[in-house]
DNA sequence: ACCCATTTCGCGCTTCCA
DNA sequence: TGGAAGCGCGAAATGGGT
């Protein structure tokens, strides 16, 4: 299914038995340096214009991505440039970001390789990674499962744990004002209470009560004697009640009532 | 669906005269070096003998050679090194490590890879991936620095998030017993005032009053109108109180003294 | 223009699984 | 046992100095 592009065709191969690279090794016994010098060769390939079908999973994908960034690139303006974003930091990012929407935290690496549209051989270099520092998990089969809990993001934690601290904070002046009211209502009953004792002092003495005329009388108000705080009924004070009814007790007392 | 183009039997072929990979370049001009170490490169952990000569950074380091994964492997259960541990998992661990040894959190690069003993394009794919994950941040030239602070652990966080979540949890019900406190006060605060209501009806009728013998005591009750919700002091309900009135009005209209 | 740290990219081997 | 998954590895491209 793939196409492969052109395929270079190699018309060099190396004697077996031996690697290449490796240079400065310790063991140079018997190492031989075969120098190639190799002239134009151009490599076929032109530009690989596939338009990715999503086969392959590990074979080459995409060929391409970023345009060429020809030195001057006139238009240089958007945060289209290249290298920068073009590769695991991004890619890595844009991973993560993916993994978080799955929920179940699963991820299916072909299903990102698809969509990031990246080879797979990059994925496994992020989630190679991200094993180690236990942030993943392998999964059976072509997944991964996101572990480390939430505290991905430094600043997402961060957000978290500030959003708790404030709503603790909260939490706290709510209790300290609910502390006031209480206080305040408690007050109110106290208030009210001692004002009811206030008003104990408020009644007709016994001396007063002697003023009055008629004995039944007397020995009615006698009684009443029980009836100390008085509460008046539209009329905010008493006081002039009580002035009144020693009016009256003096003006039997004047007519030698008593 | 993935052709994977046939590879020939070829059990060494290197890409001569031309780059291999890389298409897209353009310009194949200069020649290059294959150097070819033979013989069987051992397995044992070559030294790094790179003593002098800052060469080492990014040119090719060690070359191990995996031992062969035997199928059965007896032992096989320790460090059998194989392909596993050779890589970008385990180095990450390592890594990690090394990173979280080093104080204010800052490594050098180079240092990591001697320390390691590897590529330091090994080393840049970690620190790509973890950048890109925001637990480091690149410093400049050839160091890294550890950011994401502790919450590396997910426990730490997750004891830390807990802790907080618990604090909330008390203040919350704390909240609600204050709560539960106030709307008391208040229901004690609306009992009192309906009590006082209730007995507003406690009073004489003017009827009553017009039982009582003597005019004087008749009017003198009668201004006492005002004084409706009566409070008893020491007794608890004021209707014996009422009906001892009655009853003294009662013996006065039987004598006619009305 | 050259140096070099960094990064891109993919070949080909190893390992896994049906 | 064959094909797919997984990934070591390093050449080469790139871009920032200077």
């Amino acid at each position: 299914p793939h196409p492969r592009p052109p395929q270079p065709v190699y018309e060099n191969v190396v004697p077996p038995a031996r690697r290449r690279g490796r240079p400065k090794s310790k063991a140079p016994e018997n190492e031989q340096k075969i120098e190639i010098e190799n002239g134009q060769s151009e490599v076929g390939k032109g530009e690989i214009s596939q338009g990715h079908h999503k086969e392959s999973t590990t074979g080459p994908t995409k060929g391409i991505k970023r345009a060429r960034k020809p030195h001057g690139s006139i238009e240089g303006d958007a945060a289209n440039n290249c290298r920068y974003d073009s590769s695991l930091g991004l890619l890595t990012k844009k991973f993560i970001n993916l993994l978080k929407g799955a929920e179940d935290g699963t991820l299916d690496l072909n299903k990102a390789v698809e969509i990031l549209e990246v080879q797979k051989r990059r994925i496994y270099d992020i989630t190679n990674v991200l094993e180690g520092v236990d942030l993943i998990e392998k999964g059976l089969k072509n997944t991964i499962r996101w572990k480390g809990f939430d505290m991905l993001l430094p600043k997402e934690v961060e957000l978290q744990t500030s959003a708790l601290k404030e709503e603790l904070d909260s939490s706290h002046d709510k209790e300290s004002r609910l502390d006031e009211e209480i206080r305040e209502a408690q007050e109110k009953l106290l208030a009210l209470k001692l004002n009811k004792d206030k008003k104990k002092w408020l009644y007709l003495s016994k001396e007063d009560i002697c003023k009055i005329p008629h004995l039944q009388v007397r020995k009615f108000l006698a009684s009443c004697l029980f009836l100390l705080p008085v509460i008046t009924k539209g009329i905010s004070t008493i006081a002039p009640l009580i002035a009144g009814i020693h009016s009256y007790c003096n003006t039997c007392s004047s007519r030698n009532l008593c």
